[in-house]
Parts: C-alpha cells; structure tokens; sequence
DNA sequence: CAAATAGGAAACGCAAGCGTTTCTTGTATG
DNA sequence: CATACAAGAAACGCTTGCGTTTCCTATTTG
C-alpha cells in the first residue's frame, strides 16, 4: 500500500457529473419524479447537498439539466434510403426508448411540464423541435425519391407515427411491438404519404 | 335572525364531498399532483384532515377517487348516424375536455400512474378501456352500415384519432384546432377504414 | 325530544426536506 | 513544493406534511 496506488477518494469532473445523473435516472426510475429530491439526488451519488447547489441553484434545474439531455440521445437520425425503412428504424428508436430504463423519464416531463414552464421549454424547444426537424427532412428525402407526395401535410404526417406508440407508452399500457410498428408504417403511414396516383 | 334561519356551518354528504372533490381539482390545476396533500386538500376545501381520513386511508386513494372519474365523463359516447361524424363528435370532446380545466388532470394521470399501480388500473381498466369499448361500437355500427370495412384492424383504428390529439396535449404542445379534427377524421381516419374497391 | 354521528378546530410528536454554514482535507494547478 | 479549489461530512434552524388524538358541537336520526 504505497502513496502512489491509494484509491482516489473523492470525484471531479465528469466522473462526478455522470454519478450524478446516474442518479437521478435511478430515483426517477424507483420513485418517480417526486423522488428526486436534493437529498435523495446526494445520497444516491455518494456526494453532498453543497455539490449540487454549486452546480445548480434549485432542483427545477437539476431536473431540467438532467432530464432532457437523455430525452435528446434516445433516436436515430438516420437516412436508410427509403421512407419506409427510415419510418421503421425511427419507430423501431422510439420502441427500445420507451422499453429502455431511460423510457422512465417519459411520464416523468409530461407530468412535470405543466408547472414548469422552463422543462417545458427546454423538452419542447429542444428534443421535439428537434425531432420534429428530422421528420420533416424524412418526408423532404421521401418526396425527393417520388416516394412521398409533394402535398403531404408535414404538420400531421411527421407526429402520426410516434403519436401512436406514445399513446401507448403512456396512456394505454398496451404493448408496442414491431408487427405494430410495421403495420403503421405500411398500413398508415405509406399509403397516407404515397403520391396519389 | 331567528334560529330557523341561521345558516347551515357544516356541510355533509354530497355537498362536502363535491367540495372536497373541487379542491383536488384545484390544486391539480394550480400545482400539479405534487400539490394534492391532505393538508391542501383539507385546507382548500374548508374542512379537516380527520374528515379526509374518514373517507380515505392514503393521499393515493383519495387522488384515485378524485381523478379517475373526473376522467371518466369527459367524452360523449354518440351515435350520430355516420362513422365520420361519429368520430368527429369524439375528437371534439377530447379536445374539449383537454382545453377544460379537468384537463390539468391528464398530465397528472399520466406522471402519477408509473409509481402507483391502482391507480393505473383504474385509469386503464376503467376510463381507457370504456373508450376503446365505446370505439369498437362506433367501428361496428360504421360496418353494419358499409361505411367501415369489415376487416379493418380494430386495435389501431380505435386509437389512431385520439393518440393524435394526446400526443400533442402531452408531448408537443401544439394547437388542437376543429381544423385538425377534422382533417384527422377526413385525411386519415376515414381513408384508412373505408372500404375497399 | 334524546342519542348517535360525524364535521371541524386545534394540537401533538415525528419525519423529511430545504438551503445554508462550518470544517477538514483530497486533488489540481502553477 | 505551496496554494487554490472544491468535494464531502456534519450540523443547523426552519418549514411542511404526516397520521393521530382530543374536544366541542352541528346535524341527522329514531
């Protein structure tokens, strides 16, 4: 036991930063939302209140700082050449989100957003808009291919898909499989965005 | 002021227990579920914690019993004459309820049911699958009329309308406007379960 | 009318959480 | 090496909320 291979006791930079996170997914995981309290957050991390307060001055930002950002990597933004495969792999995204454990942190923004205007902001403003900027680019490659009308309602087609399986997720319980996601994809989606023929 | 007509000081029966019921509403709308303790609750409904749990053994009970009705007669069951106006009806009254102060208790369910399993069963097994049986009648009578294709997938057809309109109360925060009803009903819900041929 | 019921006020002891302060000391930096 | 920074432990005083008890009395019932 020389000086030179004593453990580190104490956590700096992102090593701190991902226990942290890691443990507010946890408590929003065990105990919903109302379960992350600043307490809780530094107790589950192995660290202490001050840590958190000097990093964020409440625990609306904490929330906020925490939560969206793993909202924002859950989707592939891919383009697989064709509308269809594109439509799949985006559902199929959403469907191993909503199954994964981060898929937790789904009912906990919606149920938070309606009094806090900045978690809104931030999860609207930010991963939707995004994603409703990959959808939109989605139907522009389709109707570069031939493959998508020039007409289609980009308002309503690029929500059409997703609104179904989080419908699912957070509403009805009922499950979201991959013979679901294909009949969306080829029984809605396709025949509502194909060129009229 | 003569003793016959001193006004009545304490309530019971219906009138406390509407009254009770109104103020979980209340602070669901001010505050978010975080906000329903029995405190508040007895505070805002001029009455006492005792009284609370003479009807309710938990919070989670008394929020199961406030909530779930409030959802449940949101949404008129109708026969208009046609599936098309049928379904119009329907939307209109989601959109309505979701533009109605009883609305605040959607986000509220949806955060909540994660983390307390009766009440999603309540909310699934009463409200969400009262709704899937009101839409499986309103398919049926659109294909006894031929309006609707016999083999039209009932699972997806019966939520594809409303999954819409949540997806954008919940997630996206985007209008729900008659415009969008009907261009749902017309553009996709109709195309996607006529007939054939 | 008397008796029973339960509404409402007030209080209780306890726990959890808040935001902050103080202190020690591990770790990074120059 | 010395210095600066910040991590982590511990504690603080305060607030809110819990579930319960006691008491008084309004209201209903028989």
């Amino acid at each position: 036991m020389t000086p030179e291979t004593a453990p580190a006791t104490r956590r700096r930079g992102e090593v701190l930063d991902e226990a942290i996170r890691s443990a507010v997914l946890d408590l929003v995981i065990d105990h919903g939302v109302a379960g992350v309290t600043m307490e809780a957050v530094a107790s589950r991390a192995g660290t202490s209140k001050p840590v958190l307060y000097r990093r964020w001055d409440s625990r609306a930002a904490l929330l906020r700082d925490t939560l969206v950002p793993l909202a924002m990597k859950a989707i592939p933004s891919t383009d697989t050449g064709s509308y269809r495969s594109d439509m799949l792999a985006i559902l199929q995204g959403w469907a191993d989100f909503f199954a994964s454990p981060a898929g937790a942190i789904g009912p906990a923004i919606v149920g938070a957003m309606p009094h806090d205007p900045e978690l809104a902001a931030a999860f609207r403003g930010g991963v939707i808009a995004w994603r409703k900027q990959a959808m939109a680019e989605t139907l522009r490659r389709g109707i570069a291919r031939g493959e998508v009308r020039e007409d289609v309602p980009v308002d309503v087609a690029r929500e059409l898909g997703q609104a179904l399986l989080w419908h699912r997720f957070l509403i009805t319980g009922d499950p979201i499989t991959r013979e679901l996601i294909e009949e969306i994809v080829d029984d809605i989606l396709v025949p509502f965005t194909a060129p009229r023929g």
